[in-house]
RNA sequence: UGGGGCGUAGCCAAGCGGUAAGGCAGCGGAUUUUGAUUCCGCCAUUCCCAGGUUCGAAUCCUGGCGCCCCAG
């Protein structure tokens, strides 16, 4: 927060969790003019009783009543229509084609960094402050996006579709955090009742975790029964619909040991949505050694057409970067060559490279 | 109805007289602000059925029943 000036006002974005309610806490220490925002995302009926996930209908009361503790402004805001436009529904749409979507990413780009940051420059904020383990250096030429300090609790690969102008903006006061149990403390040590209030998990808007059954709601289309075929071509059984599925998946297939097949273990090597097969096989069957990805996003500087980056790439969160080399394709694309064959890259989620800490860029990974 | 083989958990399978391996699937948990992966734990008082031998049987014997293969 250094270069924002004493006293300013900043927004900060409070989910009612933990991280987020100790970020404003630590700003009104230090001093700034803190104005807190919550986001209703979605009808907190159907999440009601769900605790610890990021937006749900009591995380709001529990943001309410930090941002009294604090004795600083608090609005709610109905943002329940953009969510389920720019996150919800396009969160089915990628399960009904067959992909494995990652809502968060969508939720950040949109909701979060353009939506709500725009109310926070209408409200005068000089930056808007959120509770993500990621860090932001001042470079040379503009602020770069970091892995947080902690990699164990890094979130920099939900934040790689961020953009430098919103970059410019925002501040992540938790990325130099030693760990969580930093942040706690300083939740309890600042008075806020929910400093031991678990961790989110999950994805929000899903309440028991069933998120199959939010898709079947939106695309009932979706959700046919199908053949569950090996890569050598048996037909092993039938599944009820592609959307439960994931590529790299090995648990609830329900396809083991099937009439004297050798008893390995089977995942979900590829989906077939146009014939509503899920292709399943050994381990070996998942090697993977490229990737095409789109829907670029690029930090890193030029993207030209044929330039290559060497780098390290996460293709899901919780993984240690591995060595990759991208290569830029026609606008927006790119082509991942991994060191080492990868093992479950599902279409639809992100692929992020990085150099050394720093988040050069990524993109969603294409079918085929 | 001649010959041969086999019947152990949902599936595959070890065991060959000493008190039921293992794998797959499944279930539970840990991890995780996506989906997954991974890891840990659980999972046959019982071996097709009925008798018998034995201190002791899934393992040996007898008789059933059921499959499979070859030959008619």
């Amino acid at each position: 927060m250094a270069d924002v000036a004493p006293g300013s006002r900043v927004a900060v974005a409070m989910s009612g969790g933990v991280d987020s309610s100790t970020v404003a806490a630590l700003l009104v220490e230090a001093g700034f003019d803190v104005v807190g925002i919550t986001l209703q995302l979605y009808d907190s009926g159907a999440a009601t009783g769900k605790p610890g996930t990021c937006c749900a209908g009591s995380d709001i009361q529990d943001a309410r009543s930090v941002a009294r503790h604090l004795g600083i402004p608090h609005y709610v805001l109905d943002f329940e229509s953009r969510f389920k436009a720019d996150v919800i529904e396009p969160f089915a749409a990628a399960y009904a084609r067959g992909e494995t979507p990652i809502p968060c990413v969508s939720c950040n780009r949109t909701v979060k960094f353009r939506d709500l940051l725009t109310i926070a420059r209408d409200l005068g904020a000089a930056a808007l402050a959120t509770g993500h383990y990621a860090r932001r250096v001042v470079g040379a030429i503009g602020p770069e996006l970091h892995a947080a300090a902690d990699a164990s609790r890094d979130q920099s690969y939900f934040l790689f579709a961020t953009r430098a102008d919103e970059l410019a903006y925002l501040r992540f006061p938790l990325g130099s955090a030693a760990n969580k149990a930093e942040t706690r403390a300083h939740a309890a040590r600042l008075g806020i009742a929910i400093a031991d209030k678990p961790d989110s998990q999950d994805i929000c808007f899903v309440p028991n975790g069933d998120y199959a059954n939010v898709v079947a709601k939106l695309r009932p289309d979706a959700v046919e029964p199908g053949d569950i075929v090996h890569v050598d071509g048996r037909v092993l059984g039938r599944h009820d619909g592609i959307i439960h599925f994931t590529v790299g998946q090995r648990r609830g297939v329900g396809v083991g040991g099937i009439d004297g097949a050798s008893s390995e273990r089977l995942y979900v090597v590829r989906l077939e949505p146009e014939s509503r097969r899920v292709i399943v096989g050994p381990r070996e069957a998942l090697a993977t050694a490229t990737a095409r990805i789109v829907g670029l996003s690029w930090l890193g500087g030029a993207t030209t057409p044929g330039r290559r980056v060497a780098g390290e790439v996460k293709i899901r969160s919780a993984q240690a970067p591995v060595a990759a080399e991208l290569t830029f394709g026609p606008a927006g694309e790119a082509q991942i060559a991994f060191a080492a064959p990868e093992f479950g890259v599902a279409p639809g989620q992100a692929c992020v490279i990085y150099d050394g800490g720093r988040v050069l860029g990524g993109g969603f990974i294409a079918r085929n």
